[in-house]
DNA sequence: TTGTACGCGTTATCAA
DNA sequence: TTGATAACGCGTACAA
């Protein structure tokens, strides 16, 4: 549309001079400004970014690469977006469907400088091949990941787990059974450690039970419902690995016409919206804290500055089914 | 980083050659395209998209605008950026709160060729304004609208609410309460006129009940069926502008001990997840088919092809609760 | 089939 | 305080 040249011809400046009003650099007569602004409001001129980003070598743009979208990435991004606006970046998205290919489109658009960082929800390749891109611009990462170039902001969820647990155990629950995920994410393992050192310090057998492991679904949660009512030594409670398998217990078991808590208590993991429509008692943590943080530690490094970061918690949420 | 000249130099060729042979543009000799070839791949060359997107005046980048995350809206942001994604183009969002400042914060990124094309999810400010807007480039939205450029790809809610209704009627149910939305809203008054005419065909009275308006959360919901046993003319069945306070009022509900759909019934609308946890009757439409439209329709634009639109349709998911 | 030269719209350096 | 000029990296018209 209109350029900057057209603008210096229409206010008799040169195009220096106007590129010099509109960003506030160098001394500039009053005169000359005031042509300058009156010349670029009325031609609507509007500086083009993409000059800009290939001048200055930096586009302000942040990717954020995500596999999917519940609701806790949901927050996430929600949370990144905001503070990345705030910030005076914006955010592109890559949704990737834990596709590799996909993945790593996000990558590459890093390396061809479409972004100045990128920030990974979960990702799906090696690590070894994520950190390779850390040459072209910072990542951080929100899944808990251990490599020198690409930080996270995980939350140690032993502490939550924990904080679950203790709770348990005061209301009187003895007979807790583990929902686990995922046995190849490291938060699966904190939790594991979090229930081995839960058992040691109240003197309970963590083997008395069986427990569930790769459980993520509402309907993996409905499962475990059922098989409750048939098995032969009951759990009183159920802890799980996140909402929706928690949900899933819960709403099956009402369906089943089993009182929750008066046959077995849940508690669940993230305190999504629906937690609180089924008084699930849950486990929440400052998803859009860590949002922020992420950002914070990207900014940091695009403009190589200390910024601080937000400490984060877990937080129980007592609700009925405890 | 690496750009075409120093490519263009270890191959021996000209830069002109090489973006010949990067772009399959124009004909090279084997042996010339092999020497690109293998010193881009030496080089670890990336073309610099900001540069493309200067000399191209596109960036193959499309603005999603949303006030904000609910799973409505996460949907459709989904369904977007896959549509685009499997179409060559990234989505850069914007979260408006919808705050008028940050919405035209994304209508000004239009303005300066950040992106080619705006989605907007819902809007706050002025229709005009946003008109003001599409000279820059194409404009859809999802929110209902009429404006001669400004493409939506809303569905006309009377069709789905009369879904509704038909349903609880073929349920036996003859005192139905309308929880009506923002009176503000073109959608709104689709579901008014809706609720009329089911009346007349039925020939029931429109007015018997008291209906509510501007009702959209959870604890809206909540509130209804609170005031529900107090009432002394009481609906048989609640129709709701969406499943956030249809859940509401179904959770209170049980939390007060009634049995719905026992004292009442209730239908909601949007079928979000919660839906199925609570066994809430509600109605379906494909959001993520009308994000591809929406994505269809400005790709046809930017393009200047014929896109074709999938056809949408409303659904009834009957569940428990009427 | 290939290379030269220019332009996309800015910003920054330098000399005046 | 100002303007000419170069440079960012690429694509392409034109000439050869």
């Amino acid at each position: 549309m209109t350029n900057i040249k057209e603008i210096a011809a229409r206010a008799g400046v040169s195009p220096s001079t106007v590129s010099r009003v509109l960003n506030g650099n160098g001394y500039v007569s009053e005169d000359k400004k005031r042509r300058v602004l009156a010349a670029s409001e009325e031609l609507d001129y509007a500086p083009n970014l993409n000059a800009v980003s290939l001048k200055r070598g930096a586009t302000r743009r942040i990717g954020l690469v995500a596999p999917m979208f519940d609701e806790s990435v949901q927050r996430f991004t929600g949370g990144f977006v905001r503070a990345a606006q705030a910030g005076g970046y914006s955010v592109t998205l890559f949704i990737t469907g834990m596709d590799r290919v996909r993945e790593r489109e996000a990558l590459e658009a890093l390396r061809h400088k479409q972004v100045d960082a990128l920030a990974l929800v979960i990702f799906a390749n090696d690590l070894s091949l994520i950190e390779s891109y850390a040459k072209y611009g910072p990542i951080v990462a929100w899944q808990r990941v251990v490599a020198e170039h690409i930080p996270s902001v995980f939350m140690n969820q032993y502490d939550g787990y924990m904080l679950g647990l203790e709770h348990l155990y005061s209301r009187g629950y003895r007979r807790i059974c583990n929902v686990y995920g995922s046995t190849s994410r490291l938060n699966t393992v904190s939790r594991m450690d979090a229930y081995r050192d839960f058992c040691a310090a109240h003197g309970l057998d963590e083997h008395e039970l069986e427990h569930f492991y790769e459980i993520s679904t509402i309907e993996d949660g409905e499962r475990i419902a059922r098989l409750w009512t048939e098995s032969p030594r009951r759990p009183d409670a159920f802890i799980a690995a996140n909402d929706y398998s928690a949900a899933g217990l819960v709403a099956e078991a009402r369906r089943l016409g089993l009182s929750v808590p008066g046959d077995f208590a849940v508690c669940g993991f993230d305190n999504l919206e629906f937690a609180r429509l089924l008084d699930l008692t849950t486990i929440h943590y400052p998803v859009d804290l860590q949002a922020g943080n992420a950002f914070a530690i990207i900014r940091g490094r695009i403009e190589d500055i200390e910024l601080p970061l937000r400490p984060l918690q877990f937080h129980l949420v007592q609700r009925a089914t405890t």
